[in-house]
DNA sequence: GCTATGTTTTACCAAATGGTCAGAAATACG
DNA sequence: CGTATTTCTGACCATTTGGTAAAACATAGC
């Protein structure tokens, strides 16, 4: 059972076209702002030949959350718990900073995805989200205690730094409508560095 | 020209029904993924009844808008250049956070024109927020240079308490799955009262 | 070349969507 | 009360939406 054949050449550019402009529509306008003819459009293919790659609308998104999940916690459960608590979480800092910046439309997807309730994600975020973070607050609590780092709220300590880093991927338009740059990532996270740094220094 | 009656006891209980109907459904699903049957519904009024206080679903929408933006900047606008500088920062953290608290529905309508790309609102960002950003920054930039506060860059400040306030009203779903918590905002207070004075004191 | 398989298009469908309109029902007011 | 105005409804409409079916077209392998 679960049998597959091997994916065609054409396979796999179709089925990649499609996701990349699943993603960029879907991040856009969310799960029920988007429409099939949106998608295949920015895909360069006809509806129907779209829902010859996927089932449904559903499967489509589905499908980028269920990537986005795995690459989205990836660098919290790098934080390693023996190695110096400020560099770690530093590190994690700087990791997260990289994905808003690398991966914008990622950021936007699962905050549309958040807005409207986690409908389709909220047993990952009670399940495998809540386990890491109990997990690596856990350590942070324990660096705070030993006097390695200021004490803080390990919990909201995590918020402030999802909070942060992804604010400058999904409120990209407001924050380039107030500055003039093209890219505000340097400047921020020079910012960001230095707020972390003094927070947690002991 | 221009004249306008006064409205009716009527009028103005279906207006506020509507209008209030508009924010759930709009702050959950953005202006395109929402429809007038779900806010008619809400409103407890048929789709003909709302088309007959509101012109089109754009009108409720822009209404909305309109009514925001006011309310947004207010407490940015509070900060007062000659009051103690600390204190006038961290007096804008705390009204901003009580607006989190307080309006989550209107900060997820904020979040969710953002995320589309704000093509309703584009105007008001690079006019008036600009205006005031820029005003406030220079305030900012003017009290750390005095070394009453220490050096930041003033609108990444700004940025930051944005991020963080918001985070606890966009991101409520995700906050509420990872802590057990009714109601993360005493906490969150605490935490991010910490922060900035960390951050800022000399 | 021929056939089997994979890919794409054309034509179509039922439901949902934003919106209109004529008239019915309710209300205000003299 | 009666009339003028406001409020509301049901029936309707054109367009958009997610999705289907069948056949046309392309490709791979022999």
């Amino acid at each position: 059972m679960n049998e597959m054949k091997p994916l065609t050449r054409i396979q796999r550019k179709n089925r990649e076209a499609i996701l990349g402009a699943a993603l960029e529509v879907f991040s856009q306008y969310g799960f029920r702002g988007s429409t099939l003819d949106q998608i295949a459009q920015a895909a360069g293919l006809s509806k129907p030949n779209l829902l010859y790659y996927f089932p449904s609308k559903d499967a489509i998104h589905a499908q980028l959350l269920e990537s986005l999940l795995k690459t989205w916690l990836d660098p919290l459960y790098k934080m390693d718990p023996d190695g110096e608590p400020l560099d770690e979480i530093m590190g994690y800092v700087q990791r997260k900073l990289e994905m808003s910046r690398d991966y914008p439309r990622e950021s936007r997807l699962f905050a549309n995805e958040i807005l409207q309730g986690a409908p389709r994600i909220h047993d990952a975020l009670t399940g495998e989200l809540k386990t890491l973070v109990d997990e690596k607050a856990a350590v942070i609590a324990d660096w705070s205690k030993a006097g390695k780092i200021a004490p803080v709220d390990p919990y909201h300590l995590i918020f402030s730094i999802w909070a942060l880093t992804q604010h400058y991927a999904d409120f990209d338009v407001q924050v380039r409508a107030v500055l003039d740059a093209d890219d505000p990532f340097p400047a921020a996270g020079t910012y960001i560095d230095t707020l972390f740094t003094r927070l947690l220094s002991v």
